[in-house]
RNA sequence: AGGGCUAUAGCUCAGUUGGUUAGAGCGCUACACUGAUAAUGUAGAGGUCAUCAGUUCAACUCUGAUUAGCCCUACCA
């Protein structure tokens, strides 16, 4: 028995096939049949458990599920290994807001470690969920071996990637990883410095308004700068402009463009009213005075006035080269040395100096920006600073963004206010140091301009506040050196959409920059480089054996006489913990164990590790390798599942996981590391915003899946519009999904279920009727089918599940449901089981088993629900015969192959001929309200060419049974009965007419019946246009019927319809007796009785129906399973409107 | 600031190498049909194809500019 159903309940349906997959591990199964050498690799990229699963994984997890089935369909072997990412900041902030400490209390109110051991507990936190999901929406993927980010097999795969690149040397001799002493992006918030890949996330970079200051430095007046004063005692200043203030206190150095045209001119400080003379590029004049004041008379303004007229002279002209060297007073003197009175506080040259903006003048801070780092360092100008406890420069701002104790009133100020808490800066009173800064050089006249400033600065992406150019020591990867041949291996990588691989990261890959990869932090994988203190000596380790050896080195040394002698008692034991630490069997790599570890140097003095870990996002780059813990183990497993066929992840990655990945596999291995990649958009809401916690437009995916089923929810996704469009996440679009397209398949299954129930039909798959010997119905279906399933697989294969999903909803609704059943339904239920009812029910079968497998890939659990049932009563049969049905689950099917014998491209067009000729004829019966079950004695079609008249009567029953009319009649020229039209043919015209193309239309859309008919017979006609000769041939025309006077015409393109809607007596009596039937079948419905139940009718006596019955009894018995009609004068039954005129009484019992 | 992408019906989306009247689904209105009924058919309403200019006999389609949105790039002081 198939199972009928009483409707479609989706979720229902989900757990009883979650329950069946996982009762015969399905999953399992799926992949293990497959055979191993046909692979097809698929790489997770690691979802944090420490976070919730939200509706955009859903998405994202549903395009990968998708192209994992649809290839194990297809007979490959898609192992798909989960993964957890562990590491990294979102944990270490989450830990610390739970725990209510700050970066700083790491070591002191709590130890590392107890921090990293919260850390670890907290990083699986919603594992639960992630599983939960993971499974109710029926992402296929093995959670029970998982790699795991923290796990030390993991962090030694990475380990060895870093020693192959410490190891690796570039052309010119340069190591691949190397430390270095640069001026960064470092977010004191997160109290780290950020790769520039983390820099360049979605959204980092925000509009923000900032206080800008025009400042005025005081030029010192010696040999070298006399040139500028007119008068011993003139106030000459350099103008310069910053839009952070706050570093103004660390200025050295002012910079200037050698060639730059500058000018010094005399004028009023705006907000003190005194003489002064400023210096600032010619080209940047304008933007500070307005030239209707080189005029007025060189007189103090009132500072208190409302934009007060400023008078000015431009006193003398000259180029930056002629500035350099000169001093001027330092501007905030807090902290200054006795190098920077020599060599600081001056005017350097730069080439990067522009008068786009600004004065001309840039303000030289050596530690908060890397042109200014790099142009104090040419020029040899000190940097300014404090002194740490430990004697090292440390610059005037510290980690955590405030100003240093030497800084006076400013001291322990935070310099962004964005750093302050919340209640402080609400504070209406609140100013920040920019502000106060501001404030004090208006004060002291030393700013000539305060006002606010529009621009993007880049934010930290995790804890959303600005980021401080900062000076670190850093640890990088010279991935600047391969960004050749990373773009050249990236040509060969195919990306969805293109657009993606070649631009946004492709043009990234051209201006790459070196990955920086220390983090000053705590939970993490430690670098595994260990130095001594004089840095005389280094050493990378790219095993835990390596390490393990070098400590028992260290041991043997220091029970040697030299390592007695050189080490101290405090290193000796150190390094005996060392290797009690390391030879135990649960030694953790992470800190803070391995920074106990001290290692011994072939000069004897101890090392120690540098004490970074190393950016996440190689934790997750690296997974190729260290999910199989290569190359220390499975290196088979390995080289078998390297590069990857197929990742995707959202197109947010493009800098993240899809870079890291490229840039290992290439900087390691000089391959690629996946094949084909989908970069999937964003999830918004419905009105297109992003959803947000704080907006409240999150949706739940738990409740969605509850709710709606997780197939629904999944085709939605897909096949609304392509994955890497941003989706705008609409439950009324899940739900137009569910009704459209799975209820309308919920339907046709339980149509074919109820009938072959009630003929006890099951499929012999070893002997199906030959196509050959169907309906041109059937085959025009199965002809239909195998087209889908060529454009099905064409779609799938280029990895665009959107074309395909939509190819498939096309079938099933226009083509399966809505005329293959529709037109079949009688044989379905009509008579005993013979070779067309035979052909209908095996036609069916194939075109739902097909279907179910196309849908499998998408929507899993529907199509595994209908496969399932389609072939439970066969299955025992086919398993004993091991035919293609034997399977218990789709998912373990072999995908249909493609069969060209099956499709039918004349037929295709025959029944197109029918389905437009029937649309015709019903507009027609709709127009002159005519019902569809009165029958009509014709219709007449004009003959469009010399296939037409056998094409249509190919399916001439289908057309007169959909339309419910007797006959066809064909017509031709010869009748006369035809009025045509013609309209120019524009695309063979268009090239050779030109210019005279309207003309041409005017003159053919104006040609008469005879003139047509004369071009049709003679093939040409001469015509002149414009002065010009040209010969029209038929081609050139597009000729319609236009009208058959005297008939009811309809038509759409060149195919005409007339209907004769002339009745006679015969033809309302047998209308009569078609609503006499639907009215007692719908009694018949109403009483509940069997579709197999026999009745005997009563029907009032009227004179409506006399004829009807007396004429169609026979018919009328037959349709409704009657044994006798009776008519009876009075009847005691409700009544029936039988139409506008007639209501009359019908009782139906069972025989 | 520069670069890229996008802009088609109330909504979600198609739209071939430029070619006649720009389509579908949903939603809305009316009428039908049905032994599939949370389905279906027919018809109707709904479009300045973002704006402007150019190329062309012909532009939703090609080119340029503009506007809006998104993304990317940028130390830009």
């Amino acid at each position: 028995m198939y199972r009928e159903y009483k409707q479609l309940n989706l979720p229902a349906l989900d757990a009883e096939i979650l329950q069946f997959w996982e009762d015969e591990q399905i999953f399992k199964k799926s992949i293990e049949q497959r055979p191993a050498d046909q692979s097809y690799v698929f790489y997770e990229g690691p979802p944090s458990a420490n976070g919730k699963p939200g509706i955009h994984h859903v998405m994202a997890r549903t395009v990968k599920d998708l192209f994992c089935r649809y290839q194990t369909l297809k007979g490959r072997r898609v192992a798909r290994k989960g993964g957890w990412d562990t590491h990294g900041l979102p944990i270490e902030l989450q830990v610390e807001k739970e725990l209510g400490i700050t970066k700083e209390d790491i070591g002191k109110k709590i130890t590392v470690e107890e921090y990293n051991q919260a850390c670890r507990d907290t990083v699986m936190r919603y594992k639960d969920l992630w599983d939960d999901i993971t499974r109710k929406m029926g992402y296929w993927v093995d959670l029970d071996d998982p790699y795991i980010t923290f796990e030390n097999n993991y962090i030694e795969s990475v380990w060895n990637l870093l020693e192959r690149l410490y190891h690796k040397k570039t052309a010119s001799g340069a190591p691949f990883l190397y430390k270095g002493f640069t001026i960064q992006p470092y977010s004191p918030a997160a109290g780290t410095g950020l790769s520039s890949h983390e820099l360049n996330l979605p959204g980092c970079y925000k509009e923000v308004t900032d206080l800008s200051a025009v400042v005025m430095f005081k030029v010192k007046n010696t040999e070298k700068s006399a040139f500028l004063f007119s008068t011993e005692a003139e106030d000459v200043r350099i103008m310069a402009w910053t839009t952070t203030p706050w570093t103004l206190p660390s200025n050295v150095a002012l910079t200037v463009g050698p060639d730059i045209h500058y000018a010094k001119v005399r004028t009023f400080n705006p907000y003190t009213a005194q003489a002064v003379s400023v210096i600032l590029a010619s080209e940047r004049l304008s933007a500070y005075f307005n030239p209707e004041n080189a005029s007025i008379p060189m007189e103090p303004h009132d500072p208190a006035a409302k934009n007060p007229a400023i008078p000015y002279r431009i006193d003398r002209t000259f180029y930056g080269r002629d500035l350099l060297g000169i001093h001027y007073e330092q501007l905030l003197p807090y902290v200054t040395s006795p190098e920077l009175e020599t060599d600081g506080f001056v005017v350097i040259g730069g080439n990067w100096v522009t008068t786009e903006d600004g004065t001309g003048v840039v303000h030289t801070a050596p530690y908060f920006g890397a042109d200014d780092f790099r142009a104090c360092k040419e020029n040899k100008v000190p940097f300014i600073g404090v002194y740490d406890d430990k004697g090292r420069l440390q610059p005037l701002v510290d980690r955590q963004g405030r100003f240093v104790q030497e800084m006076g009133e400013f001291a322990g100020m935070y310099v962004k206010a964005e750093y302050y808490p919340k209640e402080v800066t609400a504070d209406k009173s609140f100013k920040s140091t920019d502000l106060l800064i501001s404030l004090k050089l208006k004060d002291e006249g030393k700013a000539f301009k305060i006002e606010k400033y529009k621009h993007n600065y880049p934010h930290c992406w995790r804890t959303d506040k600005p980021v401080l150019y900062y000076p670190l020591d850093s640890w990088f990867i010279r991935a600047s050196a391969a960004k050749e041949r990373m773009a050249e291996l990236n040509k060969t990588i195919n990306w969805k959409p293109e657009s993606t691989g070649s631009g946004r990261f492709g043009q990234w890959l051209e201006n790459l920059q070196d990955w920086n990869l220390s983090r000053s932090r705590y939970w993490g994988i430690p670098l595994p480089i260990w130095r001594t203190e004089d840095e005389s000596e280094e050493v990378c380790f790219g095993s835990v054996e390596a390490l393990k050896q070098r400590v028992q080195d260290a041991n043997a040394f220091i029970n040697s006489k030299a390592g007695q002698e050189l080490l101290s008692q405090q290193e000796i034991e150190a390094v005996i913990r060392s290797y009690d630490l390391v030879m135990r069997d649960d030694f953790d790599l992470h800190r803070p164990y391995i920074d106990q570890v001290v290692l011994i140097a072939t000069n004897g003095k101890p090392m120690y590790r540098e004490s970074d870990l190393i950016d996440v996002w190689f934790d997750s780059g690296s997974m190729p390798y260290a999910q199989w813990h290569y190359p220390f183990e499975n290196e088979e497993t390995f080289k078998r599942n390297f590069p990857a066929d197929f990742i995707a992840e959202g197109v947010d990655q493009t800098r993240g996981w899809f870079y890291t990945l490229h840039a290992i596999a290439v900087l390691c291995f000089d391959s690629v590391a996946y094949k084909n990649v989908v970069s999937n958009g964003l999830v918004l809401d419905k009105e297109g915003n992003k959803m947000s916690k704080s907006k409240g437009n999150v949706v739940d995916p738990f409740n969605t899946i509850d709710t709606y089923g997780a197939d629904a929810t999944r085709w939605y996704m897909i096949s609304n519009a392509a994955p890497w469009e941003n989706l705008k996440f609409d439950l009324g679009g899940i739900l137009e999904s569910r009704n459209k397209f799975f209820g309308t398949l919920f339907n046709t299954y339980n149509f074919f279920a109820l009938y072959a129930n009630l003929d006890q039909w099951a499929i012999d798959e070893q002997n199906t009727m030959p196509y050959a010997e169907r309906s041109e119905l059937d085959r025009w279906v199965v002809s239909k089918l195998y087209n889908l399933v060529n454009d099905y697989r064409n779609a799938m294969d280029d990895y665009e599940p959107t074309k395909a999903a939509r190819a498939i909803e096309l079938f099933v609704d226009e083509h399966l449901s809505n005329w293959y059943v529709r037109l079949s339904r009688r044989r379905f239920w009509r008579g005993d089981m013979g070779p067309d009812k035979r052909a209908a029910y095996e036609t069916l079968f194939e075109c739902l088993m097909v279907v179910s497998q196309l849908s499998a890939s998408l929507a899993p659990f529907f199509a595994d629900w209908m496969y399932r049932n389609l072939t439970a009563p066969l299955r025992e049969k086919a398993k004993h015969l091991h035919t293609p049905l034997r399977h218990e689950s789709v998912h373990l099917t072999d995908l249909t192959q493609p069969d060209p014998g099956k499709i039918d491209q004349a037929l295709e067009t025959r029944m197109d001929y029918a389905q437009r000729i029937c649309s015709l004829a019903l507009s027609i019966r709709k127009k002159e309200k005519l019902r569809v079950r009165q029958p009509l004695q014709k219709i007449l079609l004009p003959v469009l060419d010399e296939a037409f008249i056998s094409d249509v009567e190919g399916v001439k029953d289908l057309i007169l049974s959909e339309i419910n009319v007797k006959e066809i009649e064909y017509i031709t020229d010869a009748s006369g009965l035809l009025k045509k039209g013609a309209k120019a043919n524009f695309k063979t015209l268009g090239g050779k007419l030109g210019k005279d193309m309207k003309a041409a239309a005017d003159l053919i859309a104006g040609m008469s019946n005879a003139e047509i008919n004369a071009l049709e017979k003679s093939g040409s006609k001469t015509v002149e246009l414009n002065g010009n000769t040209y010969t029209l041939t038929p081609e050139d025309l597009l000729i319609s019927t236009e009208d058959l006077p005297g008939w009811k015409v309809a038509s759409d393109g060149s195919l005409t319809v007339a209907l004769d809607v002339t009745l006679n007596d015969a033809l309302l009596a047998e209308g009569t007796a078609r609503d006499l039937v639907n009215r007692i079948q719908n009694v018949r419905k109403e009483q509940n009785f069997q579709v197999t139940d026999r009745i005997v009718v009563q029907i009032e006596k009227h004179p409506a129906i006399l004829e009807a019955v007396l004429q169609f009894g026979d018919y009328i018995k037959a349709e409704v399973l009657a044994e006798s009609i009776i008519l009876e004068e009075a009847l005691e039954a409700e009544k029936v409107e039988l139409n506008d005129q007639v209501s009359l009484g019908i009782l139906v019992s069972l025989n």
